[in-house]
DNA sequence: CTATTTAATTTGATTACCAAATTAAAATAC
DNA sequence: GTATTTTAATTTGGTAATCAAATTAAATAG
């Protein structure tokens, strides 16, 4: 069993093929001629490389269209060009997106296709390492024989979880899910299961996924937001996921906007997330909102249930409520534009699924983002809303795991033993 | 005459040797069998391609040390090891570095050895695209012509300018010192020159100066910040020097640290520079302080020598000075915790030359930034100031250059014509 | 002096890749 | 309808990069 997603040394041969996989993942259905140009590989190479993979059953050939069909009505001469995709059929991999509120499990074939999911309620906010191995696998067991399908039918999977993960390792460094540190989760993973498993940070996860299948597929710098329970981030440069030193990092929600500012549950102050999480937007309106309504905002009503309120306040004209979103959505937009004037990324793409952070995508945050870049070094990046949900975020722990079994089956090409 | 350093495509056959080269630039001087481990090629493999760079006149080995000698006192059995390095003598190359101010050239050799230095004022703040070519040759051909070489004797120079630069393309696409935008220097300069010019932002080229011969030489994630007119940044992950969409980004002093804040030269409000630049402080100090002395920071009299007094003010004990360099630092102190808080790097080097920058440095700064950063994650970086001259910057435009001389002779490997 | 240990090299393949020539399959010209 | 042109893909023949295994080199330990 190989681990995870590694680097590409010079001196193992499969850059070449690794380059072909790469440009029909991210660009299918395409022909070897331009194969060709993207990598900047021969023709002669790219015949040689796709004939191989055809051979162990991980690309196919688009049979080509009928005559006079829309696809090829703007015809050129000579002879036609025959598309190359994945085959689907090649292999089956779960995704997993466990948090402490809901697990979500996917089923995906190799091109990315889903073909199944599952999805349950965890049973504990925080739960011991072992605990936490037990659910997952329990889960994918269950989701799998729902779905009629069997363990030894899958050649991987993914896991996403919050918090800090030394992806490289497999080691969860850190997870607010949780009770311990350092939890060696794939290695844990991967002996019951007895499977390839891949772990990694989940918002990384919705990045890959964004780059796989979703807004990121076309550009080579992008940055990816995402709004939970707290604010995440992916960054992509230059086509690859970059990891901090401990795979830590990109904790967009722990920047300081503000000096001295709002108490974070970190125990910092001035946190971006002490001013858009949607606690901080509930504590001010408990602080300040005195009508009669305002004791709908105190507990033991559920976070989610009073968020909604207050979105209705504020949708109702509500000045005060009003006034909690608009500095919100000030103090996103600062935050955003730090990380732009850092990365210069092409393409911004906040991600979410959770209605009441509509604010956070208005066009007036976007504007404010807009006036707090640095303006010499080109367009601004463009600024995409991309809303889904757990699934999507189960799909890109999906994706990592189709990109592990493909490095996996390259690395695996063992010549013969003498 | 090839373009700038480039990336390796998959298609071009010198990974072996880029890898050799790059081990012995990082870790010189090193044993064939550590090239090995470090590229994860063969010994073979190694010995094969130094052979070749060897006969090339590239690399050289160190002849073995007297035995006894301190250096191999605590000696194994076995062969000994023959230690490898870079022929200093195999190119020359200049670096230059050109800002409003001054101009300094350096001429280093293959090792980065500092062979003659050259320095003068820049005559205007802003120039032409024409004026600044012109300025740049002549400076380089007196350099040279005062220390008895000749432009012939060059392999290459790296030339540093601040702005925002296309080091791919070689234009310039906007600098404080350039009238114009979108400048072609690079080709503008080879054509006048008729050797390969390299050109890159100068805070990136400090960064690459860390990164071969100063406190980067260990570290794979490290940022670099650069304190002089304004705030510069070089981010290095995995080894690579990152740049942002169009050779743009890590505007660290453009990134914001107070919403609405102070207004900044850039027209936008509340960026980091508005508040640790000299003229911010200068600003505050007029603003505020009313005592007899208060005239000695206006004008006429220069910036440096203002800031001077004013740092001589803080030393003598006047509050108001010290609450003034107490409220910047803290504000640099968040804007570092935010880039910490995105990368994790493992390194931070602040590297500046001018002594009234000295407060942003102090350990209360450090102290302060080390309470805002993420904790989770692993141990906090380690923070290393760097003092050095404007000939660093310089160096690092001559290490650009070596760069890129080298991938130019290693591109240069064509088969022979049939 | 012999055995052991480590580094480096040599030998003999194998593989990845490319340039050039060739074949394939279409549209167009006549 | 046949020849020509055009583009895609493949085949051919060869080169360069790389490796595994065997060998040689140069030291120390006993």
């Amino acid at each position: 069993m190989i681990n995870g997603p590694t680097e590409a040394l010079p001196g193992n041969r499969t850059s070449g093929k690794k380059a072909v996989l790469s440009t029909i993942r991210n660009s299918a259905p395409v022909a070897r001629i331009d194969i060709a140009n993207a990598t900047g590989l021969s023709p002669a190479t790219v015949t040689s490389i796709t004939a191989d993979l055809i051979l162990r059953g991980l690309l196919e050939e688009i049979p080509p269209e009928p005559a006079f069909s829309p696809a090829n009505a703007n015809t050129k001469r000579g002879r036609p060009r025959v598309n190359l995709q994945l085959r689907g059929a090649a292999h089956l991999v779960a995704g997993i997106k466990f948090s402490g509120k809901t697990t979500t499990l996917v089923i995906v074939n190799f091109v990315g296709t889903r073909v199944a999911e599952y999805s349950v309620p965890t049973p504990f906010d925080v739960q011991t390492a072992q605990q936490t191995c037990d659910f997952i696998c329990t889960t994918l067991w269950q989701g799998l024989d729902k779905n009629g399908y069997s363990i030894s039918d899958l050649s991987g999977v993914g896991i996403g979880l919050p918090g800090i993960v030394d992806a490289l390792e497999g080691i969860i460094r850190w997870s607010p899910t949780l009770s311990e540190r350092d939890v060696p989760l794939r290695d844990m993973l991967q002996s019951t299961l007895g499977i390839n498993v891949f772990v990694e940070n989940d918002a990384n996860l919705v990045t890959l996924a964004e780059q796989q299948f979703g807004l990121g597929k076309t550009a080579r710098n992008f940055i990816v937001i995402t709004i939970e329970q707290g604010v995440g981030m992916g960054i992509v440069i230059d086509g690859k996921l970059i990891r901090g030193t401990n795979g830590s990092g990109a904790e967009l929600g722990h920047t300081k906007v503000q000096l001295d500012g709002a108490l974070c549950r970190c125990g910092q102050r001035g946190c971006l997330e002490a001013y858009v999480g949607d606690y901080a937007l509930l504590r001010e309106a408990n602080s300040i909102m005195t009508n009669p309504k305002s004791e709908q905002f105190h507990h033991p009503t559920s976070t989610e249930i009073r968020m909604q309120k207050l979105v209705a306040e504020a949708r109702d004209g509500n000045l005060i409520a009003l006034s909690i979103f608009r500095r919100a959505g000030r103090m996103f937009a600062l935050g955003l534009a730090n990380v732009i004037n850092i990365f210069a990324p092409e393409l911004i793409i906040l991600s979410g699924d959770r209605m009441q952070y509509d604010f956070l995508y208005d066009a007036d945050v976007i504007e404010d983002m807009r006036n707090s870049i640095v303006q010499f070094g080109g367009p601004p990046p463009d600024v995409r809303v991309h809303k889904w949900s757990d699934h999507m975020w189960a799909m890109g722990a999906a994706a990592y795991a189709i990109e592990g079994v493909i490095n996996t089956e390259l690395q695996g090409v063992k010549k013969n033993v003498v």
